[in-house]
DNA sequence: AATGAAAGTCGTCGGTT
DNA sequence: AACCGACGACTTTCATT
C-alpha cells in the first residue's frame, strides 16, 4: 500500500535571504532586463557582487524564471476566459492532463473548494471557447466567465 | 448626461507585427533576460535589429514589461489564496479601489458572471486572511479558495 | 528595415581583503 | 561576502545598402 504520510516538502522560511536580496528581488521583478551594473548602482553594491547574489537566489529556486510580458490583445487574442471547474470523481486528474494540451491555457490551479480546479485562456475568438470547454464536460462541472478589466494591475509581491 | 455609447478602445488585430517579432517575443516571453546578441543569433538577425525589433515592441504595447518570477514561498509567503466576489449594488468602484490598496493582492480582475470581481494574494500566514476579508464583506458577498498546486505552471502564449 | 564597424559599457573571471 | 582590475562580449550609434 502507497505511503500516505502527508507532510511538506520543505519548510516555508526565508533563510539565508537578507534585506540587500530583498531589494535586488524587488527592481528585478518591476525590470527583469536591469544590467547587473545598473542593478549594482540601485542597491549600492558591485556588478559581480549582484551577480552572485542572483545567481544564487536562482539557484535557491527563489527566481523561478525571467518573462517578457506581453498583451494577448495586441497579439490577436482579444478574449481572456477564466474557467472554474467542478471535476466528476475521480476525474480531476484526467482534467489535469486535458488542461496541460490545450496552448490557449496559460495558467492553471488546484484549490479548495466545490470547484476545486480553475484555468485562465486567451483566445483568438468567442468561437474557440465551445469546443475547449467540450473538452473538459466530459469530466466536470465548468463554469465559465470572460475577463474584462484589471482593476488592479498585475504587481510585485510586497518585499519591503 | 454622459455620453453612453459603448465601443472598443481599440480594433484587436495584431498589425504590423510579422513571423520573426513572434519568435523574438516567444523567446522573451521564456527568457527575459537574454541578450540582443544572443537573441539575433537564435532568430537569424543581427543585434541591432533584434533591439530595433524589441523597442518597436515595446513602444506599441505589445511588450508590457519583463518580470522575474519569484517563488512566494521561498519568500515567506506560503498561503495563496483566490477570492471572488458579488459586489452588493453599487459598490463595486469601492471594491476596487480597497483592492487597489490591499499589498497582498498582486492581480485582479473583473469579469462575467454572478462573482463578476475576483483577485489572488500571498499571505505570511493564514491569520492575515480574515483582517482582509473583512474589509470586503461590508460591500460584497466573499468565496475564498486557498491555491495548492499548479497542475499547468504558468506559460507563455501559444505564439507559433 | 537590416547590416557592419566603432566607441563605450557590461559581464565575468581570478586574485585580494 | 564583496571588491578590484582586466579581457572578451555586448549595446548602441551611425553611415551605408
Amino acid at each position: 500500500m502507497a505511503n500516505r504520510k502527508i507532510r511538506p516538502e520543505r519548510a516555508y522560511e526565508p533563510k539565508g535571504i537578507d534585506a540587500l536580496d530583498l531589494r535586488i528581488l524587488a527592481e528585478l521583478q518591476v525590470d527583469a532586463r536591469v544590467s547587473f551594473a545598473e542593478l549594482g548602482r540601485r542597491v549600492a553594491l558591485s556588478a559581480p557582487a549582484v551577480a552572485d547574489r542572483v545567481q544564487r537566489l536562482e539557484e535557491a529556486g527563489v527566481i523561478t524564471g525571467y518573462r517578457a510580458e506581453v498583451d494577448p490583445r495586441a497579439l490577436g487574442f482579444p478574449v481572456t476566459v477564466m474557467v472554474r471547474i467542478r471535476p466528476a470523481i475521480r476525474e480531476l486528474q484526467r482534467i489535469s492532463e486535458i488542461a496541460q494540451e490545450v496552448p490557449q491555457i496559460v495558467e492553471c490551479y488546484r484549490m479548495t473548494g466545490d470547484d476545486c480546479f480553475y484555468f485562465t485562456m486567451h483566445l483568438r475568438a468567442v468561437d474557440e471557447l465551445e469546443p475547449i470547454l467540450d473538452l473538459f464536460t466530459p469530466y466536470g462541472h465548468t463554469t465559465t466567465s470572460l475577463i474584462h478589466t484589471a482593476p488592479v494591475p498585475r504587481r510585485p509581491l510586497p518585499l519591503e
